[in-house]
DNA sequence: ATCACCTGTAACCATTATAGTTACAACTAA
DNA sequence: TTAGTTGTAACTATAATGGTTACAGGTGAT
């Protein structure tokens, strides 16, 4: 399972698009978390273009457009780790499944993940903000 | 990111598919980890009537044909968590992001998750077990 | 130009999950 | 009957997440 990175960087974007400037102390209030977890994130997303902040105003307002960031964006921007499902190392190469097992994997892990991704970029920003009131 | 609780158990299976009985020992020694671990997995395999497995003999058989076998049907047996991303709690109900952000991530995560379950189910057995020499 | 304030980041701790290890009761094939 | 294996519990080590504190550096406002 992923961690909440995805979902508390959601709720960081869903927040700024309704309201700027927003510090990481206000944030952090309604996310229910700390402030410098917050700044972690934020300092992602801007490196990622999809959140613009400031020194001195905190969040001012997202990167692009909610129709332009996707889940995928997000997803990417935040979390490090870019496989699904882990796959065990150390197998004996002297047996032709112990051979093999590593490469198959990769290969049908390789296909989900691309399915994923598909899915990821397909949700964007703005069709998680219609879930509120005052959604841009 | 999931544990490599299902390459291990597709580990196995492969394994078992090409020769019977093996015991935990022997399969543990292809796999590159200890006995125990093997043990907790065929257990659990055996219980979603994926393996056969005997005292004094170790793993005699799959429950099933290669074909009948998905990716999901090992994934289930194995995998405690269902779940494919962590959504943060203790979010602030009096925000109007935070009063909706977990029903909101929850639909979304939903379908996406039913996605993966559709592609895990489309990977059988038989089709990881043709990439192996002596491949039943 | 100064300054109050926030970001960005590092360091450290607590908690949890995974994986490794040891041990042993229970069961079964021979 | 018995030797050998499963099934499972208990414990440890390790890694990742999330929480916390601290502070250097930058910036908007006056």
């Amino acid at each position: 399972m992923y961690s909440t990175k995805l979902s508390v960087s959601v709720h960081i974007l869903c927040l700024v698009s309704t309201e700027q400037p927003l510090t990481s102390d206000k944030l952090a209030a309604s996310i229910g978390t700390n402030p410098a977890l917050v700044r972690r994130l934020m300092s992602r997303l801007k490196d990622a273009g999809i959140l613009r902040t400031s020194p001195k105003l905190g969040a001012v307002g997202l990167g692009k457009e909610p129709d332009e960031i996707s889940l995928y964006d997000i997803f990417c921007a935040v979390e490090s780790n870019k496989t699904l499902f882990d796959i065990h190392i150390g197998s004996n190469h002297d047996c032709p499944v112990g051979a093999c097992i590593e490469e198959t994997l990769e290969g049908v892990y390789g296909r989900i993940y691309q399915n994923l991704e598909t899915e990821l970029k397909k949700i964007k920003l703005s069709e998680l903000l219609s879930c509120f009131p005052k959604g841009k």
